[in-house]
DNA sequence: TTTTATTTTCAAAAAAAACTGAAAAATTTA
DNA sequence: TAAATTTTTCAGTTTTTTTTGAAAATAAAA
């Protein structure tokens, strides 16, 4: 396979999978686009190479931006602004935790803080939804730490300890 | 705040999540309702109480079946089917976690397996490529194995284990 | 300042996803 | 067996999401 097909192959797979985890299509494929670019790209290198209106891209990159997962970057003699990704995976995948989190996962645990049911509390229809509440909200703290603790650690570390624990 | 309200509050809450994580928000919602049930539900009792249509209420149950997260009921005297939901959350994360393993990650990497760049291989351009790739590729596959130990394990074990390790 | 280049916005259009409801199929009861 | 009930299917409709493209805004150059 040559570079061109690679690349082309990436893109496509990388903008599937984004959608079915609730990212839009052209925002990830633009994601995938830029980690695999050797240089950065700008607007019109975007439009171009995957076909998308100016108004897409624009409002995509700048949601890339706001993710964190996408840079500005200025260079000299160009008046176009140009864009590039983080290639270290891990890196990128820390990002979409970190943000993931902060944007759904928070959101949600402080929504279930506030859903207690408070009247007729020794009926057992509401001694288990308040249980399967608590359940939920603690999960979710406990994942939230997780995912802090995973954002803080060195890749090979937390790997490696994680493999010691596991065994 | 009393059961009913709780309840309505919760499966709104669960439907918006979810479509954040791209499940359909009737399916979410369906989700939620038989988790707070205390007892099995039939079609009808889902349609009146999401308002929404009996075809609608067929294909999502169907869905949730097979993923796992949704259970027929028989209840002998009925002739319709019931329908139930595990409420231990920890269970249902497992769950969730399994079948999107299998579903997307595993097809991801077998991908991710096959695209790689041949040609021209001491270009700089196309190592980075193939680096890039490769660790999109590592970084599944860890993963995978991480999703599978947790599958395997149990709750309290599991999440002793990891803050033991992550001190 | 005026002109030119570039980026941003957003109403309208297109595409994709979700939903409905009635007919068909399947299942159970009589 | 036929009748009654329940479940499933899916073409057509509605809703939601995404995209376009041209105008407005911004920024840089002349």
């Amino acid at each position: 396979m040559n570079l061109d097909e690679a690349k082309k192959e990436f893109i496509a797979a990388w903008g599937s999978f984004g959608s079915k985890w609730g990212i839009n299509r052209t925002m990830a494929q633009i994601h995938a686009l830029l980690m695999v670019s050797h240089y950065p790209l700008n607007a019109d290198d975007v439009m171009e190479l995957l076909n998308v209106s100016r108004g897409n891209t624009n409002m995509n990159i700048r949601e890339l931006i706001n993710w964190g997962l996408v840079d500005r970057v200025i260079i000299s003699g160009e008046r176009k602004e140009f864009f590039t990704a983080e290639k270290d995976i891990w890196k990128v995948a820390k990002t979409i935790m970190r943000e993931r989190k902060r944007r759904e996962l928070e959101p949600l645990i402080d929504f279930l803080k506030d859903l207690k049911v408070n009247e007729d509390m020794q009926n057992e229809e509401v001694k288990t939804f308040n249980e399967t509440i608590k359940g939920i909200k603690e999960l979710s703290e406990q994942a939230g730490k997780t995912i802090d603790t995973i954002i803080k650690s060195d890749e090979h570390w937390f790997w490696n300890a994680f493999l010691k624990i596991m065994r």
